[in-house]
DNA sequence: CCAAAAGTGTTCCGTCTACACCCATGG
DNA sequence: CCATGGGTGTAGACGGAACACTTTTGG
């Protein structure tokens, strides 16, 4: 049995995943070094062969989940790259994925022992073949859709305040925002709820928690910064 | 020599053509009854296998060429489809390309010969795979993507009345947009250049045609509808 | 002379932006 | 008591939306 399309050639194709994160008021990227050849030892994303019995959402969620053990994960398709010589392998068309995770979700030495580390975007090192491209695309794609859609949330905690919630949105977009402005703005959305919890730890005066409320907006998906 | 990732698969890796055009007020899409197995007879979009000399935008133009004999098109990539059984015959990933012409560029015998026609989007029958998911997201792209980048011109002829663009973007945004406020907004524009001609066609009056010129967008690549 | 499309300004309203001070508390 | 971050309102500018009539000419 040789199939339909026996005639035509295949391709080895893998999955890249860029994994923001967001700690110490600024957007980090999960990065490591390359445990392969070629290209062992260079800064590089993390990714994996698609396999025959998985989709590419799949292999995306399957290769984010053995760096970092989580699961339901926001992910995102960002393109698809096919140069010829991008992978100077052998040729590998690979489709990268965006998540967003909470950088406490993923436990530190779990993280050490994959060799993988958070790195602030501004001082982003060269990386392997043409993964520069793929997060400046990603981070491209993540700037217009911040703002229409609730992505922010992903890379807080359950709870968080406003302050918090302001530096995520100054990390993405890379531009200061109007406190003020800003928290006007945010109490016009009702799906994001103010709780009656209190961090004490920002503060001396202590900031009202917030939550996002995944159902409210299911209800109503519509957002607009 | 087995090279470098000789433990995993490889797969069939496709390219599909998303062909808009405009006619008769209308957005349309580039579609024919699929000549092969599995699915002979389906309506279908139209597109080729990746060759291992190619990248992916290659095979997009080359496929593109194919069908229509043009050359150095708008296309954008649309995103990777992945899914196990999306094609019925055996595993093929496919990468969805969006491409603009303008349909009178289209030699219509050539059309013909192809066996694909013009379909209006709102009539748009059912097709091959998940052809008809691709198409929407091409859709949605281009929705968002019209009001910032000068999309619109790749679907008209070098010269063209306001009334003409003042349709597509109707068309692709599938809501009247009124008249005065429009050609209030292009004036401010000055790569859109208005030309000492007249199209008499269209009207007993007639009307002053408009030229894109890339020049002098390329020097100040800003845009907004 | 009339049908059919081209062309043209003004007003209103809502939204975004700029901007500075008081509050509560831990140390 | 003071340093630190939390929290609040207003006025002016700007941009988008609504809206109707005159012009030209081929048939």
């Amino acid at each position: 049995m040789t199939g339909y399309y026996g005639e035509h050639s295949k391709v080895f194709v893998s999955v890249d995943c860029i994994v923001f994160g967001f700690d110490q008021g600024k957007l980090k990227l999960l990065i490591g070094r390359r445990q392969m050849d070629p290209g062992r030892g260079e800064w590089s994303l993390y990714g994996g062969f698609v396999r025959q019995d998985e989709s590419l959402e799949e292999c995306a969620s399957r290769t984010l989940y053995n760096l970092t053990g989580l699961q339901d994960i926001y992910m995102k398709q960002v393109g698809a790259f096919g140069a010829i010589d991008r992978d100077p392998g052998e040729r590998v068309i690979t489709v990268a994925y965006c998540a967003l995770i909470n950088v406490n979700d993923y436990d530190d030495n779990l993280r050490r022992e994959h060799g993988v580390e958070w790195v602030s975007l501004d001082i982003l090192p060269k990386l392997y073949s043409d993964h520069n491209i793929m997060v400046r695309k990603a981070i491209t794609l993540l700037r217009r859709r911040v703002s229409t859609e609730p992505l922010s949330f992903n890379l807080l905690p359950e709870l968080f305040t406003l302050t918090q919630l302001q530096h995520v949105y100054e990390a993405i977009l890379g531009e200061e925002i109007d406190k003020r402005n800003f928290r006007k703005r945010i109490k016009t959305i009702d799906f994001i709820e103010r709780t009656e919890y209190i961090d004490k730890l920002s503060s001396k005066r202590g900031a009202a928690l917030y939550r996002f409320n995944k159902n409210a907006y299911s209800l109503e998906p519509t957002f607009k910064l």
